[in-house]
DNA sequence: GATGAATGAGGGTTCATTCAT
DNA sequence: AATGAATGAACCCTCATTCAT
């Protein structure tokens, strides 16, 4: 979704400040929950002019997603260097650099956490679009000069590899949980979890690696 | 939450009639789309007798997530022997169970399943808090008479066990959007996630236990 | 359109005031320029039960012009004796009538007068099946028992029957416009009209009757 | 009203785009249907400039009537030769005229019948005067050079001319309700009318012209 | 002359909740 | 216990109009 140009031509700063009070809103109560109202409050922004610039919630929304996908990949991807290195390792980096993004983003990368979730049936369907390019593109790229030696005959590569992030998914969502209730800084949380992931990853390299066993 | 005890003294059919079409409108909307006033035309009750029983959207929420929950967790552990075995094959008979339960509550498994991803800050900390309790109930039951002795020596019994939790809810999770996007009939795609599921837990007990590495 | 039984239920004079107010708004904006806020104001009744009685404003208007349809109709049609007479005596005992409706019911006769000219695209389909409907069954019911035997040979009854309506309906704007820039009471008006009309009509007379002419 | 001389200056095409977009939007909805904001998108020019022109919505409305009415009968009376003939004869040529303009300006003609059954009060006024205004223009300019010898004694012309006039009004907006229904070509429709506008001018003509009874 | 971003009141409609009966 | 009419705030969105540029 585009947003008017109007938008687009906003000073940044202005532009973000737009964004964020809508990320916010979206965040507190979901698709449905946010509401409009409130996010031209916030944003210092007449009603008006919020759907001058993006027409309907909807639109709104969407922008939202797309903006906040193409922000976060293009800083996670940027710079990347596809050096042969084992998937664990890979991991373990590309992890690393994902918390620091949650740390560098918290609301963007909030939104689009919880927007995964979202249970609208209005806009269900294109985020599920979103999802499923999104994570193929991810998988496809997380494969370039991957070091596979090690692999353990029989294990197949791509179960290998989710196998792997359903864990780290497991583990994050764990800890998210545990924040919510007790909000600290997210990079303290981050300290604490990395030893635990470890813990978990090593299970998992057992499984997969065949130089492992010894 | 406890609903007004004129609603527990309504012969059984009632009840479970008035329960199933707010949890149909909270399937379908999420806690903020969903309608009283939808649910009341379907329960064919008064809205006056619905916040009678209820007094307010929150409290019929929160006691539908309670008496689903323990309904459900009845109806699994219910009959279940805790024979000696170890955790993948304890796993897989409980996820046997588990998807048997599906098929027979469908509406119930099905709002809880949803509930567990609701956006609506309103009602997020009161499911957190849920979610916390049942998992801690949950692994303490699995633990009992577990056969651990095949487990790795240096891999943390807790540890391995989050670790098959935290793949299996993976596999659930990308099959639930997968079957989103074209629905078929539950039996027909637990029939087809099994297997693949076998896979993964194969890479997982290669990694837990010790005697899979001759 | 059938509103909510609770509207009908509602004790006549509330009924008669909920829909005067929405007649009223309604004749001063036209379908788009009707304000519900304001009908709701006037009639001293909260939106939400507006909206309760009648779901839309579409429906609201489509409910008024029947009902204001069917009170005009029956009170026109109540008591009326087709005794044997001419055109020109039937249509002046009609128009009598008309008028003395229009004095009885100015609002929902003005209404319905107003609507037939209606302009918009949302509510013009259903007006002009109205309109048909009830043109139709007017003509019909005019013609019974019509004495015919001095119509011109060569004059169709039915062209005979549209000219006099032409030209009444001709006269009955004429005058309301002029009625409309300097408004006094109804009944003032069609006692000046009534030998105007006359007028026209001893003209249409000698076009339509054979015996006026020697 | 008086546009902003700017408005004036513009070149005869700009003007009449943007007349035209205007018009089409007023037809479209009436006036309270109409949007500004359409009406700037289809003429291309911005929400400022169309205000700088107009000052309000109003005044542009009541422009445009104007305006039209004002082409309209330049158009129709140019070139008029007011030749010696009787009133059923010059009817005829003058419907045929006023069809014909209907031919070459459906937009203008369209603007101006649907804007006298305008049901909007805040221009209602307005449109009363202008109506009127044209009305006895017309009448005047209709009496001018006509043969009235043929007109039956007692018969008033001004009442004859009425009569005829009223007669054709009905004509036409009967056939304008059922074109609406089902849209075809308006020539073809002018084609299908005449002859049945013939057959109701018969009668008239036989009850106000005096060598027609013979 | 000309722009179009900005306004905020108002549009129709839905909502959870209350309360007289 | 049970009803459902009644509320009014809030919903998303559109509007004619203004004004700094």
């Amino acid at each position: 979704m585009i947003p008017h140009p109007a938008f687009l031509n906003l000073e940044h700063e202005r532009q973000e400040n737009i964004r964020n009070a809508c990320l916010e809103e979206f965040v507190k109560g979901g698709y449905n929950g946010a509401s409009t109202n409130t996010m031209c409050k916030n944003a210092c922004i007449s009603k008006g002019l919020l759907f001058y610039y993006f027409e309907s919630k909807k639109d709104l929304y969407f922008y939202l997603i797309e903006h906040c996908t193409k922000l976060i990949n293009e800083v996670f991807f940027e710079e990347l260097e596809f050096k042969k290195e084992n998937m664990f390792d890979r991991i373990m980096s590309w992890t690393l650099r994902k918390w620091a993004l949650y740390d560098k983003y918290p609301l963007q990368y909030g939104f689009l956490a919880k927007q995964l979730l979202e249970s609208s049936t209005d806009v269900e369907q294109f985020i599920n679009k979103m999802k499923n390019e999104n994570k193929t593109y991810a998988i496809e790229l997380f494969m370039k000069n991957l070091d596979t030696s090690n692999l353990r005959s029989g294990v197949s590569l791509e179960k290998a590899v989710e196998t792997i992030l359903f864990v780290i998914e497991g583990v994050r969502t764990k800890n998210i949980a545990c924040y919510k209730q007790s909000p600290r800084p997210l990079n303290e949380l981050h300290d604490e979890i990395l030893p635990e992931l470890k813990e978990y990853l090593d299970i998992c390299r057992l499984g997969i690696c065949a130089d492992e066993n010894l």
